[in-house]
DNA sequence: GATTGTAGATATGTATACAAAATATAATTA
DNA sequence: TAATTATATTTTGTATACATATCTACAATC
């Protein structure tokens, strides 16, 4: 999986969440083998990773499509993850080491002064810290395979494609969701801590929803 | 992946699931090409498949290794299957159809016939039924996305080896949860449904779990 | 004696060539 | 002209050959 068969994973992920590929549209191996570089086998072994993560649909002897995402399926899939991430975080509650708690602590810092300081890569900033957080809440978990599995299924192309535009208030409410979490998972407090983990992925999904919503009827006045 | 890929497939997955090969063991392309009739070409996209699902773990450059299951390991994923089941569960209780209702009344009764003559084959009958049983719940959430990614999550290795020994009674006391969960969905009671879902799938977990420690008692003892 | 380094052997990773299937195009018929 | 069949083209699926990385064994060195 390293070498050409990374480069083309890679080079194909990035085109789809630019969205250089119409929904539903097909993906020819020799065309992406000329574009990465590659040959086809590679290719094709990037494609069924890229099936994995459900960015792309693969037919038998017909090849990859992209693939469309309702607004159901979004909010299904934030649904899921939302129990997945829950349960992680009850079992952080259990067991997280001290180490783990400066950690999340040291994070959730530098999250508001992201936020504070609103610098030109705030957004950028803030994805690459949110998600060590989630990480490591999902190490404190204490069980590799879960992580494993949990960390498999953030990387789905839904859950990726929607971690959209926050503006900095968006941003603080979420760390607020953080500091509850560790204080509930300080408290050793299983239950309290999968419920806010709960909370902390629906309330994303909802503003998904709403920013959803909010671009369909601008699309709707627009058209008319 | 019909054909060549489809057979490696089968072929190292019945061989996994039959336990030829000692978990951590190494699984060489080109053996298992040898074993397959195949070349080695399909049998690297069936490994890659099989480490989707769980039952090898591939190291780049090194090759597919056969996965080792904790108990723990086994246990989170009982837990996650029964939150995503439940999920279905609960979806199904809004929308399931009256074709559904009829499907699901009719694969309970077989069941209790099953569990009643004991045929030679109850298990294999069982566990056909049983599948279908989940499977049309899935259907009947309404939603293909999540019908498909739960699917897929049943299908892992975890999940297929420990649907394992279960004696008449065992079968009665499950379809007993299919019997409360069908009325649950026929009064459109979506949180009673998710809840019955969650017990009936942890129950099985509860009986592995037993299982598993008898197992590791005997072992105990023999080696005495 | 333990460790490190190197050479050969073995396995995986990638490219290319060929086979089979699907799609598009052209010709034929109603 | 529309539908349909035949043919050509394109695309995916598989096999084979080659490149590259890893493992094993043995020797050199400390």
């Amino acid at each position: 999986m390293s070498g050409a068969s990374e480069r083309a994973y890679e080079e194909i992920r990035n085109r789809l969440l630019k969205g250089e590929y119409a929904p539903g549209a097909r993906l020819s191996e020799s065309d992406l083998s000329e574009i990465c570089g590659v040959s086809r086998t590679p290719v094709r072994e990037a494609l069924r990773r890229l099936a994995l993560e459900y960015f792309v649909r693969i037919e038998p002897n017909r090849g990859a499509f992209v693939i469309d995402w309702s607004r159901e399926d979004i909010m299904d899939m934030f649904e899921m993850r939302s129990m997945m991430e829950g349960l992680a975080a009850r079992k952080a509650a259990e067991r997280a080491s001290e180490q783990q708690l400066i950690d999340l602590t040291n994070i959730i810092e530098k999250i508001d002064e992201v936020a504070y300081f609103k610098s030109g890569n705030m957004m950028s900033d803030f994805l690459a810290l949110n998600r060590q957080f989630h990480e490591i809440v999902f190490e404190a978990s204490g069980s590799p395979r879960l992580t494993e599995i949990i960390s498999r299924f953030v990387e789905q192309a839904v859950v990726v494609r929607t971690a959209a535009q926050f503006s900095p208030d968006d941003i603080l409410r979420s760390n607020h969701h953080h500091k509850e979490l560790l204080s509930a998972i300080k408290a050793k407090n299983g239950t309290l801590a999968e419920n806010i983990m709960r909370v902390h992925i629906l309330a994303a999904s909802s503003r998904y929803h709403d920013d959803y919503m909010s671009a369909k009827s601008n699309r709707h006045m627009a058209a008319e």
